[in-house]
DNA sequence: AAGTTTAACTTATATAGACGAGTCGTGTCA
DNA sequence: TGACACGACTCGTCTATATAAGTTAAACTT
């Protein structure tokens, strides 16, 4: 492992097991140097990766110091399925049905939307998710074909994203997310549990590959009263 | 301004207005040297902020490659009020009016919430958002009084945000959010032109600062149908 | 006592050079 | 023809050094 790469390791273990302390401050970059054995630039890069994963904070002049947990704890705010979020943060767990797999030609609405050809080979997936005997999400999933190719009913019944990234190993960069308030639908009424609920909290996401291709679009349709989203921005 | 910002922007502008398209490879490493008259290390400072800020990938033995333009432009995922976002996502402007503002002491709930203790002097602000001629957008914030001195009607008229980190130059570092729907409450009655929507869509912001503390609590509650919330999650 | 200068610390920027490591095409050898 | 070695190119890491710029506190001046 690159030099920078363990410093930061071991400085990040010992904030997260608090021998650093939180508020307190670092040694200074001369001091790092001669613990460490490594030039000037090798400390500084792996102060620049901590202070970027949100570990510590630069003042120029003054010193490096260590932010407090609440703050380490969110390092990794980026894209989970919502269901995921839901069930840790409920502490139980959702299960989840496959109500429709279906490979499908791309229609006009969805292959302008991914900039495709029209007709393009999709995989379109509905699932269900049913939490203490209600359903009351529905995620309605598109795949380009040729980007996840082999996907099936029963790997969507697990975690898809698992298979995207470990069995395919497609890395994802960055996903684009709308949430907003929608009429309910037949297909709702149909899938979803919805008592006297006259709308649905949808969230839109469209997610891309490093080299810029968008490989998914989804739609997550989320009962009112069983909608929250939880969400950290940094500066 | 530094050297390698000013690689950074120009090689951005020429990535913004097509002079390198998307798809294409940089020069490399060692032609741009030249073309800036700076060291590699200097280069590369500026193509890791390329990289960083969303306009380019590198890959190792290969080269740079140029992304797409969709991916550029939602390069800020920053922190930005909603109404912000509103006024600009619809190209019209929104009214602000200040319903309430008054110093009151932190209740129980709020104490709680926030980690202070009871009784803490704070401003609290009520800021009605007019767009089209009806009230749609409640914000409600909970300043701490000790850390935003000096908050007065007149500045939550305009931009609270601006005084915060232009006149007091407090550094706002992360937010959490959490958005859901909840029931509508006399007060929403009272502030909003609601029509027949028995619900809201609300986003609570708890918004810290570097040194960790927690300065302000908001809530922003919006009518159903006028509620929208975009983001862009980059892993 | 109050303001100013200075010195000593901090991080930030820039340079130059060396070597490591991934990629790709070309030429050689079997 | 096919496998392999090599060279030339790319970006990645590390070192060493110099200078700039922000911060702080002590020393100095008024």
């Amino acid at each position: 492992m690159a030099k920078y790469r363990q410093i930061y390791e071991q400085l990040a273990e010992q904030m997260r097991n608090g021998v650093l302390e939180a508020e307190s401050k670092l040694p200074s970059e001369t001091e790092l140097m001669h613990t460490y054995e490594a030039s000037r630039g090798t400390v500084r890069k792996a102060l620049d990766l901590l202070q970027e994963h949100g570990y510590v904070r630069k003042h120029h002049g003054k010193g490096v110091f260590v932010l407090r947990r609440e703050q380490i704890e969110f390092q990794f705010n980026g894209i989970v399925s919502f269901s995921e979020v839901y069930a840790s943060m409920l502490g139980r767990s959702i299960q989840t049905t496959v109500a429709s797999f279906e490979e499908i030609e791309a229609p006009p609405w969805l292959a302008e939307r991914m900039d495709l050809k029209p007709g393009t080979a999709m995989y379109r997936v509905e699932r269900v998710r049913n939490f203490d005997g209600e359903n009351v999400i529905l995620d309605v999933n598109y795949f380009v074909k040729d980007l996840v190719p082999g996907l099936t009913k029963q790997i969507a019944e697990r975690s898809i994203y698992e298979y995207v990234e470990r069995e395919l190993g497609l890395q994802i960069s960055y996903a684009k997310r709308k949430i907003a308030a929608e009429d309910v639908t037949a297909l709702d009424r149909m899938r979803l549990d919805l008592h006297d609920y006259e709308y649905v909290i949808v969230i839109t996401n469209d997610t891309f590959l490093y080299e810029g291709r968008q490989f998914e679009y989804t739609e997550s349709r989320h009962r009112l009263d069983k909608f929250q989203f939880s969400d950290v921005a940094r500066r």
